[in-house]
DNA sequence: ATAAGGCCCTGACCGC
DNA sequence: TGCGGTCAGGGCCTTA
């Protein structure tokens, strides 16, 4: 449930705490944690490093170290990465610890252990599959209108394809199709010249609008899926108008928003807003 | 090439 | 109180 605006508010928030610390020891205690290369070679290899660059790709945070190689991590969906001072236990849920040159730790915990961190010299074959990314200035109606063209399965399955656009998941997905007054499972590949770009500048504003709130914190406890290296939430889930409101009424015209099942994916909208057609 | 379904995981939640 | 079953969900993998 981390995407884009969360991912981005962590590369944010981790730039100060992390810009030019250097690990000084690794422990991995989950192994499948670490996608590439082996655990033991992971812990070699980071040992030592220093943080130089932080940047966003997608929903990967990439964060790049001083001999060369890149650290990227993914999240999935309660992954955490966060800074805590040295004599802090780590808690159960930790799965990677890095010690940190000024005494405090970086330590990588997902309850669910579906988060992944990567140690690479070659960062861009990590991310080779990734389409782009939506708030890039670079992001034309052209390449929107061509990623789409042709697609028969649903507008909500497409936004979710990383290949097609790079950082929208469940939560942002619904809200933009909701803004864009479109209905879910409207095939992509039939969407009209308006209706595309309505999506394209909706994409754009409720990922701009989420970062502006530090993205959305959603669950309790060890399945909260977003909380900032500063350990605060983030604020914009309570500027959802459709995602996880089922049953609550529109914010536009009052009917209850509905919920169905669309790639597997629980999927919410208005009935009345979003018309196929 | 595209689409659809399974899988990895574990905590929350439900019914009994 | 406790137990078993179901669900959620990103992205990779397999199958159609």
């Amino acid at each position: 449930m981390p995407e884009l605006p969360e991912v981005e508010t962590y590369v944010r928030e981790l730039t100060p705490a992390l810009h030019g610390r250097q690990v000084m020891d690794a422990h991995v205690l989950w192994p499948r944690t670490i996608a590439a290369p082996t655990p033991e070679a992971f812990v070699q290899r980071i040992s030592g490093a220093r943080f130089i660059a932080f940047e966003r790709r997608g929903k990967y945070m990439v964060l790049g170290l001083d001999q060369g190689d890149t650290l990227i991590v993914h999240l999935r969906m309660t992954g955490h990465l966060h800074v805590h001072p040295a004599s802090m236990a780590p808690d159960k849920h930790t799965h990677v610890v890095m010690s940190l040159d000024d005494g405090r730790r970086l330590d990588f915990q997902d309850s669910r252990k579906f988060g992944r961190l990567w140690l690479t010299r070659d960062p861009g074959l990590v991310l080779a599959h990734l389409g782009p990314e939506p708030l890039d200035a670079h992001f034309s109606m052209a390449e929107w209108q061509a990623k789409l063209a042709g697609r028969r399965a649903a507008i909500k399955a497409l936004l979710l394809d990383q290949a097609i656009i790079a950082g929208v998941g469940n939560i942002y997905a619904d809200e933009a199709l909701f803004l864009a007054g479109l209905h879910p499972t409207q095939r992509g590949g039939e969407l009209t010249l308006p209706q595309l770009a309505a999506l394209h500048a909706s994409i754009q504003a409720v990922l701009l609008a989420a970062i502006e709130k530090g993205g959305s914190s959603l669950g309790n406890s060890s399945l909260q899926n977003h909380v900032r290296p500063t350990g605060a939430p983030g604020n914009y889930q309570e500027a959802h108008r459709v995602y996880q409101r089922t049953g609550q009424p529109c914010p536009r015209c009052g009917y209850p928003i509905e919920r169905m099942v669309i790639a597997q994916r629980s999927t919410h909208f208005c009935p009345q807003c979003q018309r196929l057609g």
